[in-house]
DNA sequence: TTTATAATTGACCATGTGATCAGTTAAAAT
DNA sequence: ATTTTAACTGATCACATGGTCAATTATAAA
């Protein structure tokens, strides 16, 4: 065993690693092994299974992270703080594009991050244990996206803006219909193995005009009743 | 400890059990309670606990189950399995009805059985765990539910049958986005603690006008195109 | 080449967990 | 009242897991 250790098997090659990294290398490798580790099995994933897929005794993980529980955190910090992208909040504003344009590309965008193994599944992980990261990220992308994004139609539609009638709940709820889509596609295809019959990008389209065409119908409607 | 075992506490007051129930009984008393269980803490949950919880010892529990794999399939049959109602089936095909007063009354009625806690999170964790019954469910759901429903739609819009021209896939998916975004809905409220804002019903009428409006413009383009 | 630094290991502890089984006892059968 | 049946318990085993720490050794500094 402990001879094994001093190399990393990458199929059924062993290649030579540098031993004893730099902290700060180290530090991020085992981070990385950790998304990918606990994306797959859980937060219970045990630390010598990781250690293992490290090439690493368990042992040393404690000498990065004071306890697991510092781990996990790190995990939560590198999936949903260090991948948003500010530049989806500005796509939405961006009235010289038409606003289905607009929708279609920042979703297309966002599911390249959010619809990912890693991402999807920890999302649910972290959600079940009851962390309030989630409900931290939802709160966020709602006044982020969702909430910029029925101002658009707002105006798209050539309804009051919301100065005069502050925004509805209902007219976020609807866009909480896209966000809900596509992440169910992530679910789909990374948590319940039923795989996507056709193109995710062309699903985007279709829920985008599924959108924006129900909007022109319910929207009106909405702001009237009160 | 021992003492105690006789007694089923309820708040502070403690209630004089029947001790020793029927088999039949006690069988459905624990599996009633494993799914109370293993929807708040996962699979993982120690038998120890749920025994603390039936006022029961941890053993008792190994007399009705082999084993903890024979206890969660149990929990699969309770909520999966016997919480199917073929009547939604019916519903979907009842010409005599507008097709949008059907949609809504299924995924209202749907929506009582399928957005409750146990059902949502066990869901989720079965999934998560690999366990096939969630594919075997979307499946069943995708032929029983949404093939109809995409099938309805066409009728609706005075499109051409499908022994005409055969389904696409791409219709298909449309209507799982109507699954979604109930599915989200729930997953909302018992996952990740984010308060829905106004009531499901209304949610679920604004979801299903969306899906046909949009249907309307998307469906015909979807089955021009080869 | 020698010394100092710090990355890494291996043995170990305490606790938790699924599962087993001989023995106990409430309740039904006689 | 006595016997029979079967629901239930308590003690225990084997193993897994988070976490600790003194000892080891690759690498950089001298």
């Amino acid at each position: 065993m402990s001879a094994e250790n001093n190399f990393t098997e990458v199929g059924s090659v062993e290649v030579q690693p540098r031993k004893r990294m730099k902290r700060e290398d180290r530090d991020r490798e085992i981070a990385a092994a950790a998304v990918a580790f606990f994306a797959e099995v859980g937060f219970d994933g045990d630390t010598r299974e990781l250690a293992r897929r490290l090439g690493v005794t368990q042992s040393l993980i404690f000498r990065y992270f004071p306890n697991k529980a510092a781990l996990i955190e790190r995990v939560y910090q590198e999936v949903y703080v260090g991948r948003w992208n500010p530049y989806w909040e500005t796509i939405i504003a961006d009235r010289t594009v038409p606003l289905q344009d607009r929708l279609i590309r920042l979703y297309k965008d966002y599911s390249r991050i959010s619809l990912t193994y890693d991402w999807v599944r920890i999302f649910m992980f972290s959600g079940l244990k009851g962390e309030d990261i989630n409900t931290r990220y939802l709160k966020f992308l709602r006044s982020r996206i969702l909430e910029p994004i029925a101002i658009e139609v707002r105006a798209e539609l050539g309804l009051p803006s919301p100065d005069e009638i502050p925004l509805k709940m209902s007219e976020v709820e609807l866009a909480w219909g896209i966000n809900s889509r596509i992440f169910y596609l992530g679910q789909r295809k990374w948590i319940f193995n039923v795989p996507l019959d056709i193109d995710i990008d062309l699903i985007i389209e279709h829920t985008i005009i599924t959108y924006l065409s129900g909007a022109k119908t319910v929207v009106p409607m909405l702001i009237k009743q009160d």
